[in-house]
DNA sequence: ATTGAAATCCACTTGTA
DNA sequence: TACAAGTGGATTTCAAT
């Protein structure tokens, strides 16, 4: 991880289509080069793949939330369970499994409120294993796509 | 939105880098209109971008938090200031603005704890706006990268 | 709006230092 | 490890439907 990696890195993660040419140019070096490099990077997993980001609104989810959960008992049989069962639901976009008050933080996007009830309910309530859970609305969202190494 | 944008859309969450052709002769259609409904996705904003998934290891960011945080008073100036800065901190992935007990919730990464409690006493304290905050360690995150419409 | 073909550009391999 | 040149393949444009 030189310059010259942390450049390539910053170049695909603000747009992962631009041309090897473009970034191999605006870097200053050789086209194969910069080719080798991001091969190696993405074998190394430095790189863990490419990603379309989509507007949320045009998917039909109009609502975005936050769900605390807490699970019990606390072990790994009924923490690993639960995390592999939530990450998979469509309304799911990202599952934290964190210490503190709460177990698990999940943020869902949803069609409207009422489909945010139904998740709730009908879903997460399923489950023996959940004791509590709280949800808050999600007003705005912004996410640092590029991210430099510290 | 019909089914063949949809199908244009899940490819590219997929691989953002994948050939149009590849995505072409995937869905059935011509390489040529593949590309016009990808530019028009694009335009429409359905699609708001391309971007490499970076490990965090890699980049010297071995431990997250979240981190929820109250400001007062609770206005619109106050909130704004706040969501603003705090986005554009070079530690911060993601920030939303929520309803209910906290006003925002924090995505950090960071090199180690000494780093994460740097950032809390010497960035977030600083501000005479934040009322309290609070932080849980992340044990593990997933994210679904792939989403489709509702 | 979709297509097929032409032209331009790019990725990938090979060879060399 | 980096670079330069060559080839196969991809993107892009455009005329026609």
């Amino acid at each position: 991880m030189d310059e010259v990696d942390s450049a390539i890195v910053r170049h695909l993660q603000e747009d992962a289509r631009q041309s090897n040419r473009e970034i191999a140019e605006k870097i200053g070096i050789a086209p194969s080069t910069c080719l080798e490099r991001t091969r190696l990077l993405r074998q190394r997993g430095v790189i863990r793949g490419y990603h379309a980001e989509v507007d949320l609104a045009a998917l039909n989810r109009h609502v975005q939330a936050l769900v605390s959960v807490q699970v019990r008992p606390l072990n790994r049989s009924v923490i690993d369970s639960f995390h592999q069962w939530v990450r998979h639901l469509p309304e799911v976009l990202t599952v934290f499994g964190t210490a503190g008050n709460d177990d698990f933080l999940v943020h869902v996007a949803v069609r409207d409120i009422d489909h945010l009830h139904a998740f709730l309910v009908d879903k997460l309530s399923d489950r023996r294993d959940i004791v509590s859970f709280r949800s808050s609305i999600i007003y705005r969202r912004d996410t640092n796509n590029v991210l430099d190494p510290l």
